[in-house]
RNA sequence: GGGAGCGUAGCUCAGCGGGAGAGCACUGCAUUGACAUUGCAGGGGUCACUGGUUCAAUCCCAGUCGUUCCCA
């Protein structure tokens, strides 16, 4: 016997060990059958389950539960990515608590601690994706550190360079001062701040007294100044183009120059140019052939190329000391405030400093063709639609992706230097020195680049490099390409674009059919979760409070496409009701001998009861299976839980139970074997969105089962189930229910007390519910009588119509003549309403000549109805009258 | 500056060319019988605004206002 609350903190922890041990989530167990992959967006390994993942892992298990119950050949391949960066800084913080720095180790011994620290703490993640429910492939776990993965890094780094489109350069990069390591533009965050634009006066050479005026948001960068730009067609500075002026502090001659880049409309239509050190700055100067004067270290900090006074300064304390001499010289004009976006590093938090160095490029832009194609083709397509712009828009701007990074944790990049600077690129030392032989007639010393690659580099290879490639494993072969990459849009250019460019590339087809894109999850508020708000809802708190099927119903249900996701532990609390739920209807059966049938035939039913029943079942399951296949979570979540509450619980059990409690043991062992297969059929469909719960009650609810539910079969129903004549007779029961609940509610009829209910003029279907459904309707409804009236209409009765039939209730006692005149005039007055709106549109000749005749019809036959409740409804009117 | 989205009940959101929906909140009633993590009934909306297309617009189109996000 089941408890009386479902406790999912009880079984959620020995369901899915029994699935993982039992094997269940591999892959490869049914080879006849079609395969069905999807690769998980691999979390980081230093991150924790936050709502973001909850959402996103939701989604992908209901997918992947579903496949699988349909009899696909399921892989879901899960793993992790190393995080460069976030990696090494969770060590390196450790190291400094001791007080010691990654230097102390040097490289080898570094990165050995670094795997250290992920064989202890590396595995937060991925066993909180078992705390949600992720029915992921555990055994074939990938890490892109993996030997396997780290071979597919080398060898698409050797081939893209022997391609020419890997190559090494000397550009403008986002240093990173604090973390001494250039990022990607991805890295980078852009925050909007007040600012200042100072203006300064640069004294023009040989004109005594006279000055060009310049505005910079960044004072400090003055000291690595070559030029002025002014625009060409600028009037006021024409006569200064091509002349100096003298950059004070420094003393050095800069040339005036015009350029398109300065905006006559921004500052004063000047801008000082420097070109090592700024974006635009940098094109400038290179249409313009300027001078790249660096002014900083690694860590920010001025250098040998300023004035002696300078030197070893912070960049800002640099900024503070340029503008306190500028105003002492009185060459500080003004100072305005300025609305502008300032870099910073997203891990670090620092401003970011473009810094022209020597790095590793992807020449993505070569890359992004094919990839662009690929979407315009529709062999990959964006789920909701519109996602596909903002991937154009970025692949068709794409920038050169800068890969090299500063640091020891991850991919070392197998490039050789030799002697003279020039690089081997190849997947070993030993092929290195064997081309270096060649380039150079006898053996060098080579010396390996320190540097290792973006993690997205290799997570870019993760849809194919996690079956196993370069090896031509049967998995690249069997689940390759796969089906459907499950993400959030500030993802897209993160995974998707750099996967479907190494896809296209390295194994000539699109890495996934389907990108379907989610929603962010945000507080009740419609706030961004951060920790600085203090806004987590961390989603295992949840989990314990609740139970994971809650929190995965509540984000399903709210999953809906191109909508955020605003969650509040209410409606977590709601969908948890909904589990305690559905747990006492099961409860109900179990203890009312509804147990599973062998061999039961849901078209063998006879009561229409049941067969209506079936029919609803066959709907859900449309409805259902419908939505998961178009991606439209939401709805699924919303028709099982409308099935399974307001029609199953709500009106199957109670009028089921009559059937369960009479005498007719056909009738009641009918009804059980149909209760008991309803409740399995919502068992099965619910098992993709409430794993736990519906594998629980699974097993509880019968001891021969062939098959744990996960790996039972969907539901197969065929549309002959579905019966119009049952559903019509048991919509009658429902309205006529509803009408007397109604009505003795607002004739404050106690809910204890039976009353008698009569119906008069009561048509075909009227008697024929009333023979077959008498029995229940008097329970439902509490009556103490029902019949066809023979006879007057007793006075003082309380009336109402559906259809042709006028339903008589005679409570002389609780009946207040004023008020039930006036009920029923608002009603009268109701109707009236109506059928003037439906004679209007029919009168309408251009309606009845262009509407389809179907709708015309309808609107025909809803005047009809509506005239016909209103005779009834005046008749009985008429009556009370009489009583006066 | 470029792009995308949103504006429907008090709140959070579905829906969508032909009779305005859900959950929560609210009001009233109900407690030995699967379930108070419940049941029954009820109130509540000019579907942001203005035009247009259409026999018909909450829905399609254009504009306005408000709002959010992405990119520069």
């Amino acid at each position: 016997m089941l408890e009386k609350n479902y406790r999912p903190d009880e079984i959620e922890q020995k369901h899915y060990e029994a699935w993982e041990t039992s094997g269940v989530f591999s892959c490869g167990q049914r080879p006849d059958a079609q395969p069905y992959t999807i690769v998980i967006p691999p979390p980081n390994v230093t991150g924790s389950l936050h709502m973001g993942h909850a959402l996103n892992n939701t989604l992908q298990d209901i997918l992947v539960r579903y496949k699988r119950m349909k009899g696909f050949d399921v892989l879901w391949q899960p793993g992790t990515d190393h995080a460069g960066i976030a990696t090494q800084m969770v060590v390196e913080r450790q190291l400094a608590e001791q007080g010691e720095t990654r230097h102390d180790y040097g490289r080898e011994k570094f990165i050995e601690k670094v795997w250290k620290w992920k064989a202890e703490s590396g595995g937060t993640i991925t066993k909180q994706l078992r705390r949600l429910g992720a029915s992921c492939d555990w055994s074939r776990e990938r890490f892109t550190m993996d030997e396997g993965l780290s071979a597919a890094v080398q060898k698409v780094f050797v081939e893209l360079f022997k391609a020419g489109l890997v190559y090494r350069d000397k550009r403008l990069v986002n240093w990173d001062p604090k973390l001494h390591t250039a990022i990607s533009d991805l890295e980078v965050e852009q925050r909007e701040v007040t600012g200042n634009m100072w203006y300064f006066k640069y004294p023009l050479e040989d004109r005594d007294g006279e000055y060009i005026t310049v505005g910079t948001t960044r004072p400090e960068t003055m000291l690595g100044d070559v030029a002025v730009a002014v625009h060409p067609d600028d009037e006021r500075y024409r006569d200064l183009v091509g002349k100096n002026c003298i950059l004070p502090l420094v003393g050095r001659k800069l040339i005036i120059i015009a350029d398109d880049y300065a905006d006559p409309e921004k500052g004063s239509g000047a801008v000082k140019m420097t070109p090592a050190h700024d974006f635009n700055d940098f094109e400038v100067g290179k249409r313009n052939n300027l001078k790249l004067i660096n002014i900083f270290d690694a860590s920010a900090v001025l250098n040998d190329n300023v004035p002696e006074d300078f030197r070893g300064l912070d960049r800002f304390d640099a900024r503070a000391k340029v503008l306190a001499e500028m105003a002492r010289l009185d060459l500080l004009d003004k100072i305005e405030e300025n609305p502008m976006t300032v870099p910073y590093g997203d891990r670090s938090g620092v401003v970011i400093e473009p810094w022209l160095m020597d790095q590793w490029f992807v020449d993505a832009q070569r890359l992004a063709g094919p990839a662009i194609t690929a979407v315009e083709q529709g062999e990959t397509k964006f789920v909701p639609k519109n996602w596909e712009n903002t991937y154009y828009e970025w692949m068709r701007n794409i920038q050169p992706w800068c890969v090299s990074r500063q640091i020891w944790w991850g991919h070392q990049i197998p490039a050789w230097f030799g002697p003279d600077g020039d690089i081997f690129v190849e997947l070993d030392e030993a092929a290195a020195q064997t081309a270096a032989r060649q380039r150079y007639g006898h053996d060098v010393e080579l010396k390996r680049d320190p540097d290792v690659l973006d993690t997205w580099f290799s997570s870019a290879l993760w849809p194919f490099s996690t079956l196993g490639w370069p090896e031509q494993t049967p998995e690249v072969k069997r689940y390759y390409q796969t089906d459907v990459l499950i993400t959030g849009f500030d993802i897209i250019f993160f995974w998707v674009a750099r996967m479907m460019m190494a896809g296209i590339h390295f194994m000539d087809e699109v890495p996934f059919h389907t990108v379907y894109i989610h929603a962010l999850v945000r507080d009740e508020n419609g706030q961004k979760m951060s920790k600085s708000k203090g806004n987590v809802i961390d989603p295992l708190e949840l989990i314990e409070s609740y139970g994971a099927d809650a929190l995965r119903f509540t984000l399903t249900a709210f999953a809906a496409q191109g909508r955020d996701v605003k969650l509040s532990t209410q409606r977590v609390e709601g969908y948890r009701n909904f589990c305690t739920k559905l747990w006492n209807a099961a409860r109900f059966c179990q203890i009312n001998g509804c147990h599973p049938v062998d061999g039961f035939d849901p078209a063998s039913v006879q009561l229409t009861l049941n067969k209506w029943i079936v029919g609803k079942v066959t709907e859900a399951e449309r409805a259902m299976s419908g939505a998961i296949d178009t991606y439209r979570f939401n709805e699924a979540a919303s028709s099982i839980y409308q099935f399974t509450w307001n029609t199953f619980c709500d009106w199957y059990v109670e009028f089921a139970k009559p059937m369960l409690l009479g005498d007719d043991a056909t009738a009641r062992a009918e009804t059980r074997a149909t209760a008991a297969w309803v409740l399995d059929q919502i068992l099965l469909l619910m098992h993709p969105v409430t794993p736990f719960i519906t594998e629980e009650l699974w097993n509880e609810l019968s001891e021969t089962r062939e098959n744990p539910l996960i790996i039972s079969a969907w539901p197969e129903l065929s549309d002959g189930l579905i019966n119009n004549d049952a559903n019509e007779e048991m919509d009658w029961v429902v309205r006529l229910i509803s009408h007397v609940r109604t009505i003795r509610s607002e004739m404050n009829v106690p809910p204890a007390a039976k009353i008698p209910l009569m119906l008069k003029d009561a048509g075909e279907n009227a008697q024929r519910c009333l023979r077959t459904h008498g029995d229940l309707l008097k329970r439902v409804a509490r009556l103490s009588k029902l019949e066809v009236l023979s006879g007057a209409v007793p006075p003082g009765a309380i009336q109402d119509v559906i259809d042709e039939a006028t339903l008589i209730l005679p409570i002389a006692e609780a009946i207040d003549l004023g008020e039930e005149k006036s009920r029923l005039d608002k009603e009268i007055g109701k109707q009236n309403g109506e059928i003037e709106r439906f004679e209007k549109k029919l009168g309408n000749q251009k309606f009845v000549a262009n509407a389809p005749d179907a709708v015309v019809a309808t609107e025909r036959q809803k005047l009809a109805d509506a005239r016909q409740t209103k005779e009834k409804l005046e008749e009985a009117r008429a009556r009370l009258a009489g009583l006066g």
